[in-house]
This record gives structure tokens, sequence and C-alpha cells, in this order.
RNA sequence: GGGCGGUUAGCUCAGUUGGUUAGAGCGUCUGCCUUACAAGCAGAAGGUCACAGGUUCGAGCCCUGUACCGCCCACCA
């Protein structure tokens, strides 16, 4: 679709990698650098200006190095000195160089008094680099400045590299032969000095800035003047698969026509482009981020993209598919020959390929492109391979082969190398490499594209070549596009835009609907982790000292929609001997998953032969209404907050279910039960860890899944419809919520007996009596379901408050004496034989001033007119009967404080 | 320079349209090897929700401002 082309630019380049970068691959940091202040001595007589005789103008730079390079000085037109000075030349010291002052709007005037820190800093004169520095190209290309390369590609001085006139100022030029093959920071100590030795040096001051480096190598960024692919992200595509024009008038409100072209609302980017594509599905809903905020990075940075340089210069990646043609006219087109004939020759080779190749039945299969450099004094004509026959599967293996060093081949090696070099050369008529210019169409391969491609351009299409792209596979069909992509924010320009961008332009659809975007984790010191701190944590390390669902679950339950979490870091003895970094934190899931586990445990001993959940009917004891009333619950809020990516959510439900529902009150209530020959728990308990493991399975996937297994062939489960279970979690159902089994009044009436346990356990801790000691007691409770209550549930009482012998009266009775007392929600328990008075007295007197406390607050919210009149009705109702009930509750306390056992 | 996130118990973090006396894990204190689990059980202590204003009957939550920590983006005179 012409998207991708060639071009000579500045680049971003890595002089420690040598390859060149993205613009969202350089990383921006502050370095505390130096402003020099040279002096450049001007060609001719000195001007007067303002009474001053001036006879050199200084430029101030960070970057002395580059000044080898430099082709004008600039001066803001609006200068009062511009128009003694425009036009005017200065020469360059140490090169020689003469060059012209030059008007340009660019430069800021100096102000010692501006909030502009560029203004206080500038002299009002700007070195102009066009070579080595974005604005100066910017600047160069208004006024037709050379550009002069300076650098290597490893950022050392070198005059091999576009140095245009250095048989001029170079050859016999001692200063400049020193120069030569230094580094680019040792180039600018070398030519600091010589400005101070020669009085040139005017100034240094120290100045903080930022500078972008590079994320692979971390070295500054050399801006570079290279040769790249590119890809036009705003060219409009005159087909690109996606039906568009039903879009356009689907939505005219997210579009608008600029210079002819439809464009996004508001911005210059047109629907039928790259950028557009990717942008669109956002504008219209198609497309989600959680937390939204980050749809505000996706849409900002396409909507200012430039166009994106995809060649790299690194041995690993996808090889870019292009082989470089020249072609050689009868005339002998070569240096020296004009601009003119190079293009014709170039257009007269291209129209031959082209017919070459469709002789071949290869004319649809290659995009041939002409470049605007030249290789050898010709224009080269690059073609892009599209297809995979047999043709281009005999080039990629001469390619392999071009890509080893001959030495490394053996003679089998180099013989097929050999071979596949003559049928190259067999079918196409033209030589592979060093091979001769063929007859028949004039032209000379010179070389296959020796750079690959950016990994994000290879990542851009993993959605789809995973699955057998472009072949329309049965997985293509049925996995794209997907659902859900989960990753992080450092990598949604860089790899979730490009994903949408090719999915879009290549399979005509976006890839997933929804992005999740996690948190970054930190060290304990909010400091990001990385290898050169040393802070980091390697998670098969956390395998090896927590397990790896100890891991998942502390991740899981750390995913919350924050932009960062920290995780404090902590050396760690393996038993293999290897200390590791690793966090306390994992601890947590470590503990965790050793509860559910040891759980299991006792479900799997008492599960022999229970009878299956389906038969257990009906379900009239208080804990089991409970449980499976908060079995229930929790699988609603589970599946809510999985659906709505709150993760920390969904490991906090589990977590708490499991550990304080399941574990520390059912499982206790079961015991009790099981033991007296009851068999409805067992199935209760077999059903309630079923769906734990079920809900717990995607965060906990290891521990579940043998879990499952032992438990479904003990209890033989059920899916939600009745059937038999699938042999393995991993494909079974996930849980559906029973409406009917929430049950509020079982969990009030059980929150009740909760109430009393806790209360009863509290007094023994405060009276120091032993745990294993059981006290008698007396239950007061009104008769109804107070007393229904405490009847049906006494052998449970006893059990998980450890009481003796239990009476219930249903009349108030005189309170013994040597009696501890709770009270709470109709009903009074005396505790007989806890006779540490001053710590009864302290304990209720406690429980009364909380008491007091509450009611205040309530009592003075009642008391306010404007609450009355303003609230609404319901908090207000709510707020009376809580002061109903913590009334009653006081008067029962205060009643207990004055009772002869206290 | 532009944008964003954070500041809640000693530590790490929850807190869903503003509405009980603000929660969890770890750590701390007390007592327990109770035949699933001491990596555990039971009980407890611990908070001026960064600061200053404002809106409201009512603010951890909404608004304004300040401070500090951190992240992202932006062509390095």
């Amino acid at each position: 679709d012409g998207l991708i082309y060639r071009g000579k630019r500045l680049v971003n380049w890595d002089p420690a990698t040598q390859t060149v970068l993205a613009d969202d691959e350089v990383e921006h940091e502050t370095v505390q650098g130096s402003f020099w202040y040279l002096q450049y001595p001007l060609v001719g007589d000195p001007v007067e200006i303002n009474g001053q005789r001036v006879d050199h103008v200084t430029v101030a730079t960070t970057r002395p190095e580059t000044m080898l390079g430099d082709t004008a000085v600039a001066m803001n037109p609006a200068d009062p000195r511009a128009k003694a000075l425009a036009d005017r030349k200065v020469r360059l010291p140490i090169v020689g160089r003469e060059i012209p002052i030059i008007a340009d709007d660019h430069v800021v005037l100096p102000n010692p008094e501006s909030e502009d820190e560029k203004a206080r800093f500038s002299t009002g004169f700007l070195k102009v680099t066009p070579a080595h520095d974005p604005n100066d190209y910017e600047i160069g290309q208004r006024h037709g400045l050379p550009r002069i390369n300076v650098m290597a590609p490893d950022g050392t001085i070198s005059e091999k590299y576009g140095w245009l006139d250095w048989d001029q100022v170079g050859k016999d030029n001692p200063d400049l032969q020193a120069l030569l093959g230094k580094d680019r920071f040792e180039a600018r100590a070398w030519i600091e000095e010589f400005f101070r030795q020669e009085k040139l040096l005017e100034d240094v001051r120290p100045y903080t800035h930022e500078v972008g480096h590079s994320y692979r190598s971390h070295v500054p960024i050399e801006p570079y003047l290279s040769d790249q692919w590119y890809i036009a992200v705003k060219r409009p595509i005159a087909d690109c698969g996606v039906p568009l024009a039903e879009w356009v008038s689907e939505h005219p409100d997210l579009v608008e026509e600029k210079d002819g072209v439809t464009v996004l609302q508001g911005t210059d980017v047109p629907v039928n482009s790259l950028a557009g594509l990717a942008l669109a599905p956002l504008l219209d809903g198609r497309l989600e981020f959680t937390p939204d905020r980050y749809a505000k990075n996706y849409q900002a940075w396409l909507e200012n993209l430039r166009d994106w340089p995809i060649s790299r210069q690194l041995w690993w990646g996808h090889r870019i598919p292009v082989w470089t043609f020249v072609h050689f006219h009868a005339r002998n087109v070569s240096a020296g020959s004009t601009d003119r004939d190079a293009w014709h020759a170039a257009s007269e080779g291209e129209r031959r390929l082209r017919e070459y190749m469709e002789a071949c039945n290869l004319g649809e299969q290659f995009v041939a492109r002409i470049a605007d450099d030249l290789i050898d004094g010709h224009v080269p004509i690059f073609v892009c391979s599209r297809s995979q026959d047999a043709d281009l599967a005999l080039d990629l293996l001469t390619q392999i082969m071009d890509q080893r060093a001959t030495s490394d081949l053996s003679r089998e090696g180099l013989q097929a190398y050999n071979e596949q070099q003559h049928q190259l050369e067999g079918r196409f008529g033209i030589g592979a490499k060093n091979a001769a210019v063929s007859l028949r169409t004039g032209l000379r391969l010179v070389r296959r594209d020796p750079d690959v491609l950016d990994t994000w351009f290879s990542s851009a299409l993993w959605p789809f070549s995973t699955l057998g792209w472009p072949t329309p596979t049965p997985e293509l069909q049925r996995y794209y596009p997907g659902d859900v992509l989960c990753t992080a924010r450092e990598i949604i320009t860089l790899w979730v835009s490009r994903m949408v961008m090719m999915g879009q332009y290549c399979c005509g659809d976006i890839p997933f609907s929804d992005v999740f975007i996690h948190a970054m984790i930190q060290d304990g010191e909010g400091r990001k982790m990385s290898k050169s701190l040393g802070n980091g944590i390697d998670p098969l390390d956390i395998i090896d000292s927590h397990g790896a669902d100890a891991m998942r679950f502390t991740l899981v339950s750390m995913t919350t929609q924050t932009q960062d979490v920290r995780m404090p870091v902590e050396a760690m003895n393996l038993p293999d001997g290897r200390t590791v970094n690793s966090s306390p934190k994992f601890d947590i899931g470590r503990n965790f998953c050793n509860k559910l586990w040891n759980a299991s445990r006792f479900a799997m001993m008492n599960l022999e032969g229970c009878p299956p959940w389906s038969d257990i009917r009906p379900r009239e004891a208080l804990a089991d209404r409970w449980i499976l009333s908060r079995l229930n619950t929790t699988v609603r809020d589970v599946t809510r907050a999985l659906e709505e990516f709150r993760f920390n959510e969904v490991a906090d439900l589990l977590y708490h279910f499991t550990w304080d529902d399941f574990c520390d009150w059912y499982l206790e209530v079961a015991k009790v039960r099981i033991r007296a020959g009851e068999s409805g728990p067992r199935a209760i308990v077999a059903h309630v860890l079923d769906l734990i493991l079920r809900m717990l399975h995607p965060v906990a996937p290891f521990i579940t899944e043998a879990i499952w297994e032992k438990l479904n062939a003990t209890a033989r489960l059920r899916g939600p419809g009745g059937q038999a279970a699938s042999p393995l979690l991993v494909r079974a159902e996930w849980p559906r919520c029973d409406a009917a089994a929430i049950d509020p009044a079982a969990e009030e009436s059980f929150g009740a007996l909760q109430d009393l346990i806790r209360q009863v356990r509290n007094v023994r801790t405060q009276h120091t009596i032993a745990p294993s000691k059981a006290l008698d007691a007396i239950i007061v409770a009104a008769p109804g379901p107070a007393a229904e209550l405490i009847d049906r549930n006494l052998e449970l009482l006893r059990a998980l408050a450890t009481l003796g012998e239990v009476t219930l009266s249903r009349e108030p009775v005189n309170a013994p004496p040597d009696a501890a007392a709770v009270a709470g929600r109709g009903m009074k328990l005396y505790l007989l034989g806890a006779v540490d008075r001053a710590a009864e007295t302290a304990r209720l007197t406690k429980q009364r001033d909380k008491l007091l406390g509450g009611i205040q607050g309530v009592e003075a919210k009642l008391a306010n007119e404007k609450f009355l009149a303003k609230a609404p009705e319901n908090v207000v109702a709510t707020e009376r009967e809580r002061l109903a009930s913590m009334r009653a509750e006081l008067a029962d306390v205060e009643k207990l404080l004055g009772e002869p056992g206290t």
C-alpha cells in the first residue's frame, strides 16, 4: 500500500549497540550538564553595534563536539544586531570552515530576566549542525544548508561518514587529524581545551537538562543521519480492508473534512491511515481501557504520531524481506552522471524488473519502490517480498546462509550454499552476490537488506501471526479477535497501539476489546526494580521460596487500580543454599495456600462415602443455611469483581470467605456435628470446597487442581446442572450464584451466635481462664426466636465457646454470684465460675463506654433539625433503629454492671 | 514544559454513586502444641485518613490551594 518507505533522516542512534531507536524507545533522563559559550571569529572587518566593536559571535551549546559539523550560525531576525550581522560569515575554529550567519525565527532571543531558561542562557546566536541535531536539521532544510556528519556509527569522530568538505578542511589540519577516532565525549573535552587555550571559551555555566538515553544501553542518544525504513502512519490508504465508509456515516460526530481528506475530529489523522485505524475503535467505544485514564495516553500518542522507523541494526529479529537492486543502463550510468540520468535508469530498471517478475509469475508478489538515495551513483530499486512460495523459500535459505560467516559452514553447507546461489541466479537471471550483471534485465542484485524489523513491529503481529495468519486457519477464525489484553502501562504505545493498528490493517478488526493496565511493582523504597540497582525480584526465585501459586495469589491480591505498588525486597536463604531476593509479601499467598491445603486434608478425612450434595435437602441447620448464603454471596461478588477487572477484590473475597467463614467457623461447626453422626455437613463441606476451588483456580491453579482431583474422586462432584463434573478443574464450569440460597435471616441469626461466642472467648481471656477449662453457663433468652436459636444450637455453643453444662432459661433469672455476664441481641449469658471481679468490671465498663460514645454520636445527629429535614428518610430511620438497639444494649450492660456478680 | 498517580495503623495496602463507631495482611501484646493447619488457633492494643480552606444535615471520598514521593510524555541551543 505504499506505506513503507526509505529515507535519510536524523534518527535516534544508539552508538553503544549501534542501532536506531524509535522515539518511544528513548528514555529521558535529567543530566547535570553545562552550557559552553564558544566564540566564532567574524570573517572580514569587524562591525559596530551600539558603539561597540564586534569581531566575533558567541554561540551557546550543550554539545561543543558537534561544532565540527556546523554549517551556519543562526540568529533571530528580530534581534537588533541582525541588521549588522546577517549574511556575514564566521570562521569555524579548529575546522577553518567559513559558514554564514543566517536569520531564523527558531532562535530564542537572549533575556537574562526571562522565565524561559533557554532565553536566560541564550546569546542570541545558535550554532547550526544539521547532521547532529533535530532542530538544526529543520533549520538546515529551511536554508538549504549542507549536512556534515562528523561521526562514525560508534560515536567517534570520523571523516568517513559524510564529512563533505574533508578534502578542503581536514587533509592538512593537524587538529582535526588529532580528533579522528576520539569518542564524542573525549572530543568534547579536547575541543573545550582548544577553545580555552585559544581564548575563545567565553564561559562555562552549569545546566540541568533532559537528555535522551537508549532504553537498551542507557547511553545518551546521538541524533544521527542515517538511511532507515519508515512506515507512514498518517498516509491515507486507498483500500485498507476495514469498512470505513459505513463507519464514517455511523459516526459523523467523530470525523471532519480537512483539505479533502476525512480526518478524525480535531486531529490531522485520516480515518483510513494506520493511526486512524488504531484511534477509531477507542473513540467509538469498541476499545476500552481499565483504568480508563490510560485511554488518554493512547489517544494523545496516536494523535501526535510521527512516522515510525522500523529498521533495526540488530542480529535478532525478523529480517526485513527486502532486496536491493540497481540497474545498469546501456549508457553506463555511473558515478559522475547526473541525478536525472540515474532516475531515468532506475525507472527503466524498475519497469524491466516488473516485466521480468511477471514473466516468472512473480508479478503479484513483489512490490518495487524507488528511494531517494544513491548506491555507487545509481538509484537503487528495493523489492519487498510478499509471498511464501518456493522461490522465496529459496531466497530465504540463501539469506540465512548469508548471515553466517563462511568459515562457520561445513563443507557440505558451503556446497549447499553455492548451489542455492546458482539456482537463484538461474531463476532470476541475475547474480545473488558478487555476481555479474544480468544481461537480460540490466539489473544487479546488490544485497538482501541486512536490517531486522523493530521488535515492536514483529510484536504488533503477535495476536494473529501466532494463529497462522495470513493463512485462514481454524485457530485464527476461532481466536481472533480476542477479548482482553493485560499488560503494563509502559508499553501502551510501543505494543498495545501497534497491535490494534496491525490487527485492523491486516485482519480488519481490533485484536482485543479490553486492555487492562496493571500496576508496576516497585521496591520497598518506591524505586523501579532494575538489574543495576540489584533490587529486583526473579519470579523463578519466588517459586523456589514460596511456590508458584503463592506468588500468583499474592500478585493478584496486589493488583489494584493504582499506578504503582511497593514490594519490600529482602534477601532470603533457600534450602539449597542460594541467597536470593524475595519479599515477605509472598507469605500471604504461601500461608493461604497452606491453609487451603490443610482444610482440604480435613475435608478429605471426612468425606469418604458421604452422600452427594444434591441429596441433602432440605437444609434446615442454621450453620448450613449460613455458609451456603455466604458461599453464594461470594460467588456473586467474585464473579462481578472478575468481570470488572478488580482482581485484588477477587483474591480478597476468596481469602476471607475461605479462611474466616469456611475454616474458622463452618469447619469447626462441622467437626462437632460430624462427630455427632450427622452426614449433612459432610456433603456441604464437599460442595463449598468444590466451589472455592473453582473460583480460586485462576488465582492458584496448581494447588486447586491437585485438591480437586482428590475431592472429585472422594465426593463425586456435580456440575451446576447436576451432570458429572469434569475430571479436570481447569475445564470445570465457573460456579453460578444461586440467589435463592442467599439468606439474610440466617446470616443475622448465625451472626448473633458468633457474637455470643466471641464475647465468651473475650471473657475467658480477660479473666485468664485456661482455654481448655470448660465453664458452665446459664443463658437467658426471651421466648420466641431468641430462645429457639439458643435451643437449637446448644451443642454448637458448648463446643465453640468451650462450655460445660448449659442451662437455657426463658425467664429472667437472678444473676448468679461469681458469674461473668455477656449480653446482646435479646440474650444474656452468665458464665459461671469466672470470679475476677475487677476484670469483669473493666470489661463491662469498656463495653459501656464504647456504647455511650456511639449513642452520643447518633443522638447529636438526630437532634440536628437540618439532618432530620434534609437527610433521606431511610437514613434517618436507620439512625433511629441504631439508637434504639444501642440503648437496649446499654441498658443490659449497665444492669450487669450493677448486678451482684460484678 | 505538559499530563497522570500517590500521601489512610509501626510496615504494605483496601475503602465501589458522600451515610453505622474507617478495614485487611504483616508486625506488636496476652494466652494456647484444642487429633486439618504453630506458615496455626483464640483474644487484644494500635489511625487528627499529608496540610489549609470550601461545599454539604453529613466528607477518607466532592471542590480549591499547598507540600512531599513517584510515573509517563515532550526536538539535548
